[in-house]
DNA sequence: TAGTGGTCTAGACCACGTT
DNA sequence: ACGTGGTCTAGACCACTAG
């Protein structure tokens, strides 16, 4: 069986090699161990959909076998993959794709918490509306796209206990989320980001939030339920899919009365 | 040469041993993997000062040897200690304990970023007070001691470009930090953590942290020099040292106007 | 040149889940 | 019984740092 093209090891260094013309591997980059190389390599596979959210991946050995390393080897790139919740490993079973669908993953994106842990949060959300318009400058630097370019802009209000807690400013590239309307919405019950998963391939894989304390405007007070000029927390996102492309811009204004932001730090 | 005492394998099941008499391992813990059991050891010894921060630890090879497993293993338990940024792994230098003493660590556990981060950013701190006095009750519940317990109450304002920005108001464990005064803290120049290490030998390794947004009371205003009620970042941190100790409490109020809470979601 | 961590392999066996 | 991921070992070799 001949070796998957494009992967080398570093002592593969053919004599006719020059330093002045770096080796490539399989998915164009400069030199890397090969398990970043299977790493990438699972990671495209990823993002062009040959796995789906939920579903299991080919086993360490199968993998092996196709990239013709060792089980050890695509091990490592597993783990790190892991590591950063693309993946999920499940002794005896598999290692699945990760998703936005299960209840226990409904907080990984959502840092919000009750002050007093033990009451069951019943949570609704209410769509304020919902428009394609021609993206501001600030936003389509975020998305990494042209002032001017079509974005879908989504409001919604967010409750726990019938409370209005959470009001979200949701920007996402028009050219990805094309039927998206008030209506297609309504009809979805769970968490946006499964919602975006399955209507529309993208899968949010990591973020970065920026936070701030303000003071409510008239408008914000009103939808919040809140005073005039009430501290809120403003949370500013950006949400990324595989390879790092920006899929979301968020502004949440983050009613901080009886909830908490939380944060761990290490 | 004999095994290191305490350790135990999976398969290191005697026959006398009964389901109901779990075995226990050299650290005291139920069962676990060896790995594990070597993680445990090493924390151990960091917690103990064996390995004072900034040291190295022995070698792979020597560890190996030391608890008379493979260096794999120990390789494995040391990954997992430079993942949680206790360790911190050098190829060809050796592994070292994690320090709060070096410039690029300064901000490992402050997220208060510049809006504009171009500006290079001058740093100052200001002691309020510092004084001994009876833990209230939710201190000495945070920091695990009994109400009216002494504790060390710090209050500070730490300045970014001369601009009062964060008030820091801050606990600490009274028979650990003996000696702390405003006069010993204005002979400290460095982060807090810094001098904590060298001064207490106590090593913050984790903390948590709950952020609201609140409006600024007079003093607190005055303090940082916003209007009454201008809105505040709430930042109430626990840190803990090696084996999930409290350490410290810490309320910070951040003015947000040119800064923002930075934090990464995955 | 010697010592450190980093990569890669091959094989044995264990724990878990399903059939 | 079988297939999955998880642990553990032993050995070879590479990359980096220092004397």
């Amino acid at each position: 069986m001949q070796p998957y093209p494009g992967l080398m090891l570093m002592s593969d260094t053919p004599s006719s090699a020059r330093a002045s013309e770096p080796r490539r591997t399989a998915t164009g980059a400069a030199y890397s161990p090969l398990y970043q190389q299977i790493k990438a390599l699972l990671l495209q596979s990823l993002d062009q959909g040959e796995w789906k959210p939920g579903e299991a991946i080919p086993s360490e050995v199968d993998l092996a076998a196709r990239f013709q390393v060792s089980q050890g080897t695509v091990r490592k790139a597993i783990d790190e993959l892991a590591a950063e919740n693309l993946l999920l490993r499940r002794q005896g079973k598999g290692t699945f794709v990760a998703t936005h669908h299960e209840a226990k993953v409904r907080f990984r994106f959502l840092r919000l918490a009750p002050d007093n842990p033990e009451a069951p949060v019943t949570s609704g959300s209410r769509i304020l509306d919902c428009r394609r318009v021609r993206s501001p400058a600030d936003i389509a630097a975020l998305l990494q796209l042209r002032t001017g370019d079509i974005v879908v802009n989504l409001r919604r209000v967010l409750s726990f206990e019938n409370v209005p807690t959470i009001l979200d400013d949701i920007w996402l590239p028009g050219t990805v989320f094309k039927g998206l309307s008030a209506s297609t919405l309504a009809r979805n019950k769970g968490p946006l980001y499964a919602f975006f998963e399955s209507e529309y391939g993208v899968s949010m894989v990591r973020a970065e939030e920026k936070i701030k304390a303000v003071s409510a405007t008239s408008e914000q007070a009103g939808l919040l339920q809140v005073d005039v000029n009430a501290p809120l927390l403003q949370v500013e996102r950006v949400s990324f899919t595989y390879g790092d492309r920006p899929m979301e811009v968020r502004r949440g204004l983050y009613v901080t009365d009886r909830f908490h932001y939380k944060n761990s730090l290490n």
